[in-house]
DNA sequence: ATTACTAGTTTACGAGTAA
DNA sequence: TTTACTCGTAAACTAGTAA
């Protein structure tokens, strides 16, 4: 579900939103008036001006009234409430099970291979994924559409991979997806897997791959290749 | 028209028939409780239940109260408002100038041609798109999702084409969008348009190709092959 | 023109209750 | 347990007005 920080503004309010997004509102400033707002809302003009001041309290939007009217401009926490809703839409219509993300290969940080050789995750991965991963990541620079894209993951499956502890710390839990990974020669890998924490990640642009392989050598992938990362769900 | 009292619905109750989409409404009967719809609003289960009638009585929801809860089922009128809702987030968020359509070559039924051909037509398309297309449209059947990803295309910026008149009779107006086809063979051809009434078509699932050579000898097409057209953005 | 306040009315809400 | 009614209250609305 969207866990957007958002329930001080109605459904109503974030209508308003939308149609001041579909008028260019995320792009940069529309000029509006309340008469004409009003009027597309089937409601008089006092309430327009009142959606606009609870979206601006709620810090959804800006605003700059001039005197034949207003400027308005949607915040970064108003694209969020929108996107949250475009997600959701997307979670009912597209139904398709798969997201090719593609981008470039990357040298990962070298974490991946201490992280998976751990017996704590490497259990699960035996029992979950069905294999023992080669020891180190396969990472992917998305490209930016892919990055964006990359949001339509959350609407597959996941195979959770649970946190866990050692007498020093405790290690998060992560979350992995079938994938298959092919290169701009056309060779492909089939039983591969995504995996990231499950917490928030800081890096949306960057995509990590395990795999029974070292996939370097089985697709002779060297840093800057072009793949495409099929994500699918899971089975 | 249906003659029950469509009522109209606000934004509160269309909030809870995408709820009921995530959930599965869309593909048949999902199990509800008021109480658990009302946790799930931050609102009392009084107010969960008027939710539910009022979408009732708009036709959007199809309800079987049984002792224990309610089975409900969204309505085609449902799925065609959550749709509209999810075609602006498209417009909102999928920038992307390009709109891919699928489907297979079809046999025209030879109105096409006759159109084209025509002076006042004619001469418009010299002018708008720079060339004149050959005497002959290529019909496309589009595949099903197609059909429904068609609407994607009104999103971008056509080239228009005037209605006009002779003696006789009027010819209604048209709309044009630059378009690439593609064959399964991985021929491509580039300057082409598609063309279509510019008023609501009845042929939603037909797509007209035009272009200034003959593509069914250009890209070696015959009926039943399958392509994609790539319809595109105003330059 | 505008936006936004105040005042009066309507609508929506939650609590209690019956089926 | 359910759903859905009534009813008193709270919130949102429209009309009028000021800036």
């Amino acid at each position: 579900m969207s866990l957007t920080t958002e329930s001080a503004v109605g459904h109503d309010e974030l209508a308003v939103l939308k149609l001041l997004a579909l008028e260019g509102g995320l792009e940069g400033d529309v000029k509006i008036s309340c008469a004409r707002l009003a009027e597309r809302l089937d409601a008089s003009n006092q309430t327009a001006s009142r959606r606009l001041q609870r979206l601006e309290s709620a810090d959804l939007l800006e605003r700059d009234t001039v005197s034949d009217g207003q400027w308005v401009a949607i915040t970064d926490d108003g694209e969020r409430a929108l996107h949250a809703e475009y997600e959701d839409y997307r979670r009912i219509f597209e139904t398709d099970a798969e997201v090719d993300l593609e981008g470039t290969v990357t040298s990962g940080m070298g974490e991946g291979r201490h992280y998976i050789s751990l017996p704590g995750y490497n259990r699960q991965f035996e029992e979950r994924l069905g294999y023992e991963p080669f020891p180190g990541t396969l990472n992917v620079d998305l490209r930016e559409d892919s990055v964006r894209r990359r949001s339509a993951v959350s609407s597959l499956e996941p195979v959770p991979i649970d946190g866990w502890e050692d007498d020093d710390r405790t290690y998060g839990p992560a979350v992995c997806y079938p994938a298959t990974v092919e290169t701009s020669a056309g060779e492909t890998y089939e039983d591969a897997h995504t995996i990231a924490p499950e917490r928030t990640h800081h890096d949306e642009d960057q995509l990590e791959v395990i795999a029974p392989d070292k996939l370097r050598d089985e697709l002779d992938l060297e840093d800057g290749d072009h793949v495409t990362v099929s994500v699918g769900d899971r089975e």
